[in-house]
RNA sequence: GGCCCCUUCGUCUAGUGGUCUAGGACAUCGCCCUUUCACGGCGGCAACAUGGGUUCGAACCCCAUAGGGGUCACCA
């Protein structure tokens, strides 16, 4: 079995024109900004072509100097970047993970800023249940956050749009037959007829043993005959590849450098059960292969499924993929992978406990029944309906183990697309931090135009029943100055329903007991003057902002009292709160009527 | 346990041998602004896991140790 053969090249001067490298034979570890995968095409190290894909990306030749190389700049590439397709490859669980996402967002970027192809590709070998169903809120998530594929199933996760269809792993099952069939005839792979309890056993005594465990191929089915011999005993035949024994698999990762494996430390993967169906690596790297696609970018997870399935490429006679593997998004507060089930110990997390009730709370209100395994922070469904802005997560997934320099932190879309870079991917796994999320949340929210933002909020105000399915005019209106008064306290569109005192009606409007207290119970004198004030308010035609701000400090001035006398007790009795808008802003937009109907109703309390 | 990986403020990170008494952001604390809340402004606290080397010089290169993590299916 013959290797890939890797070198890595480190470059002294990133010039352009004359750049200098020092050929090293890996796996030496050196920074990996400065690592190449060069693919040495004649049999010494004096020619290659180098395949550089950062930033400044180019393609080239090095050229044999004693130690050193010199790359000659090409403008022909050998990856053409419009050829570049990337893939993320979900199974249809019926949620999109959090952590999915960056990969995704990672995969989908590289594709946008070479002007290649981006796909979804749904990997069902496994699948028990409804597919379609399944599939729906992971393809609904992507819509949403605006990550869209250019082939892959298609919206209803029906069927499939795209030329190297389909894209249902369930659906293309001779392909990997015919792959299985192929390993077989070339002895890649071998028929086995072991009992799961046998292998079990021996897996078992070697890990007692401290040891790596090798299969030994007992019941390796060499001939025909044997295979029946054992069929006759009862056994059931897989499928297992016939790893190399001896060596090493080497690998550049874009993310991780140069990565090496002992073959002899690889197990003869199954890669078609006793049922015939195939399996997941089988499918993906069949897939990945009859996809085109030409940068596997996935979670470091597979990292080290990574030699079994260059084996099976290799085995099958494809040209490898470039290989870039991404650390694990943590769980909050912590360095373990974040994980879908061990949601009782992340809601002890401060942070994660705040935006989880936040968005009980908004469910509540809009008629949402939830569970927690449903609805929650880890899952991208929860964002959506608690209302944050697809462009405030991706921002914010994007700077979870990528950055761009020392300072800067907000990205759009197209500036994303532009800079993205995988050799600025770190390696460490980056946790996932709620907190910052909100805070790149109220930073894209504050930003967001008036109508956008009234947009956003008026589908929670529907589902509350606090305007209609059909606003009237007067109702749009109302929505819009409540929400411009609001301003930046509305941090995600689900917080519009905090304001639904400026919605209800004078006579059902709840006054906050706490607040009635100490501000008008216990402040007689304050009451007065909002009751003096009242008499002043009944008398103005024009209710705005400036008029209003006018009257109470004629008001104040004539009593001679300071501001903060009255304020407190006017808010109360305007909108049963002691915390909110500008006074002003309140006046405003409930009106004349309201604010003396609301003073009168106060007063009685 | 085997194999593999990772390690800079609480968190995300900048950092590629001298520009580092280590920069930015979130969080936190204090002050200012103020009409409550929110925003905003200013400032503070806060990190190179440890130990050895190499070097005139190490966050950075090498080696150990420690800690953390991933992975070891007829799952994906």
């Amino acid at each position: 079995m013959s290797l890939l053969s890797v070198y890595f090249i480190r470059v002294s001067v990133p010039e352009p024109a004359q750049t200098r490298f020092d050929l090293e034979q890996g796996p030496e570890r050196c920074s990996r900004r400065f690592l190449f995968n060069a693919s040495v095409v004649s049999s010494g190290l004096e020619s290659g072509v180098v395949n550089h894909p950062s930033r400044h990306s180019t393609y080239g030749t090095i050229y044999s100097d004693s130690r050193c190389f010199r790359l000659c700049l090409h403008t022909l590439a050998t990856i053409d970047p419009m050829t570049v397709r990337t893939r993320f490859a979900p199974s249809p669980t019926g949620y999109l993970h959090i952590g999915g996402v960056r990969t995704a967002l990672f995969n989908w970027l590289l594709a946008k800023q070479a002007g290649g192809q981006f796909l979804l590709r749904i990997d069902d070998t496994d699948a028990q249940r409804n597919v379609a169903e399944a599939l729906q809120p992971i393809l609904n998530g992507f819509q949403w956050l605006g990550i869209d594929w250019d082939e892959g199933p298609t919206l209803d996760g029906l069927s499939s749009k795209g030329p190297y269809g389909p894209y249902f792993q369930s659906q293309r099952l001779e392909l990997y037959q015919a792959a299985a069939d192929k390993l077989l005839e070339t002895g890649h792979a071998y028929r086995d007829f072991a009992r799961p309890e046998e292998l079990a056993a021996q897996r078992e005594e070697a890990e007692k043993a401290g040891k790596t465990f090798i299969y030994d191929r007992r019941w390796m089915a060499s001939t025909p005959e044997q295979a029946a011999e054992f069929e006759a005993e009862g056994r059931n035949g897989v499928v297992r590849l016939k790893m190399p024994r001896d060596g090493v698999c080497a690998f550049n990762d874009l993310v991780r450098g140069p990565v090496e494996f002992e073959w002899a430390a690889e197990q003869d993967h199954v890669i078609q059960r006793a049922d015939g169906t195939c399996l997941y690596h089988l499918a993906s790297v069949v897939d990945d292969y009859e996809m085109k696609i030409t940068h596997v970018v996935r979670a470091v997870e597979h990292l080290s499924n990574t030699p079994r399935q260059i084996f099976i490429a290799q085995s099958l006679g494809y040209a490898l993929p470039i290989y870039a593997h991404l650390p694990f998004v943590a769980e909050p507060g912590g360095s373990a992978k974040l994980s879908k089930r061990k949601l009782a110990a992340y809601l002890k997390n401060k942070d994660f406990a705040g935006l989880f009730e936040l968005g009980q709370n908004i469910a509540k209100r809009t008629g949402l029944s939830t569970s927690l395994e449903t609805f929650n922070p880890v899952i991208v469904d929860f964002y959506q309906t608690v209302g944050f802005l697809p462009d405030a997560i991706l921002n914010y997934l994007l700077l979870l183990g990528w950055s761009l320099d020392d300072s800067r932190e907000a990205f759009t879309r197209e500036e994303m697309i532009q800079l993205f870079s995988l050799d600025r991917v770190n390696k460490a796994p980056a946790s996932f931090d709620i907190a910052k999320l909100v805070s790149f949340q109220s930073r894209w929210m504050n930003s967001t135009e008036l109508d956008t933002k009234v947009a956003l909020c008026m589908p929670y105000l529907k589902a509350a029943k606090i305007v209609g399915e059909q606003p009237s005019e007067e109702e749009v209106a109302h929505v819009g100055k409540v929400v411009a008064a609001a301003g930046d306290r509305i941090k995600v569109a689900g917080d519009v329903l905090d304001y639904d005192d400026f919605f209800a009606s004078d006579e059902t409007l709840v006054f906050n007991p706490a607040d009635v207290d100490k501000r008008l119970k216990a402040d007689p004198t304050a009451v007065g003057y909002v009751k003096k004030y009242r008499e002043v308010l009944s008398s103005i035609e024009s209710f705005d902002v400036a008029t209003l701000e006018q009257s109470l400090n004629q008001f104040m001035e004539a009593e001679g009292i300071k501001f903060k006398q009255i304020i407190h007790a006017l808010r109360v009795a305007l909108t049963g709160k002691s915390v909110g808008f500008g006074m002003f802003d309140a006046m405003a937009i409930l009106g004349k009527q309201s604010c003396l109907a609301r003073i009168d109703r106060a007063m009685q309390l």
